[in-house]
DNA sequence: TAGTTTTCTTGCCATTTGGCAAGAAAAAAG
DNA sequence: CTTTTTTCTTGCCAAATGGCAAGAAAACTA
């Protein structure tokens, strides 16, 4: 069991002495998803918070017709979780589902909570998080209202590559709000612009 | 200059004695800003934070052609402030107006971190603070996914019926990611349904 | 390899939403 | 109180987007 990835990972999200994020690494335990799992499901209390080593995991809830749509692709590493949810213990309401097989590193809430009266460093990572995530989701909605559905395809094409070698476009086109038809006649245009 | 609201507003987030309450708000100093006045501008840097005490402000940026697109309304008493780039000290991406003549109580940056750095109550505060908004920006992207537009109107005339009185429509229907003239038919549609 | 399932593209048409503009209503200014 | 400005509503038309369905392509299964 190699945690080397996983204290790469934390120092790289707060910079600290490597023995410390080593002893952090060790308070998580490693876990395997087959695809298509849920690591979630909408209504449940989230009991768990992951860091995802490995392979390609979603987030989606359901719109007013009752179709799917993909709030969040994560794409390791990095942590996948309803923070809000899950320091709050309440249901969260979104669904989180393994879009391929994965590899995650896995810490109870009371262990969380442990962790953080103890290691004012931990305490300062879990609020990393925090930040970075109420950051992307900024950025998301930003997106949504600043740029066209073209944009923001180019975009997620530019920063995550390897998403569309992993993830089908349908799932991708819902993130990016749009439906695959729409998605498909986008990337049919852009061909036909770029030569 | 009587700080007895802001007082009960800080225990209100956070509870606590009030002595350290009446200790918090003294650290605020107060600010009467006009009608129409930015409170900060894109691409400005956000030296103070603020708590509205009475009056109603707006959030918004720009699309992607140029046109005004409000990000939130806020409605008094609560914190106004763009929390990720105040923490990070960088320039925001959105403007923030007043609707109406305000009564605000503001911090400086520094004062803030020094206050941090003091009182664990005034961190937890901090932290409140971060999550709440986080919360309202993540309940905000559900609605627009999972909700119909009028659902959001009538969701928000439930909650907070005073802005219905206090903003116009035009601002109103940006927020609820609609054109006045979409909202303007809503409202008629709605009219007809309930007799 | 052959068969089965899922994914992706594309055409046709319906629906939704927005732009524009004009007039009504309301609010602000003088 | 009158004038001016802003806000709100409504009709007409254009543009964007989606639904559906069929076929092609790719991925998975046996």
């Amino acid at each position: 069991m190699d945690k080397e990835t996983l204290q790469n990972y934390i120092i790289s999200v707060l910079p600290m002495p490597k023995e410390k994020a080593h002893f952090f690494a060790e308070q998580f335990e490693s876990i395997e998803l087959s695809k298509n799992v849920l690591l979630f499901k909408e209504n449940e209390k989230c009991t768990n918070t992951f860091i995802l080593e490995n392979g390609y995991i979603r987030s989606f809830t359901f719109d007013k017709d009752g179709k799917e749509v993909t709030t969040n692709i994560f794409t390791a590493p990095c942590f996948v979780n309803d923070f809000l949810a899950f320091f709050r213990q309440q249901p969260t309401s979104e669904n989180f589902e393994c879009l391929t097989d994965c590899k995650l590193w896995t810490m109870t809430y009371e262990k969380v909570q442990t962790c953080f009266h103890s290691y004012p460093e931990f305490r300062e990572f879990g609020r990393m998080m925090l930040v970075t995530n109420y950051s992307i989701l900024q950025e998301r909605m930003l997106g949504m209202i600043k740029d066209t559905a073209e944009n923001r395809y180019l975009r997620l094409l530019k920063r995550h590559p390897k998403i569309f070698q992993n993830v089908p476009l349908k799932i991708i086109a819902s993130y990016l709000g749009i439906t695959d038809t729409s998605l498909s006649r986008i990337r049919k245009e852009m061909m036909s612009k770029h030569q």
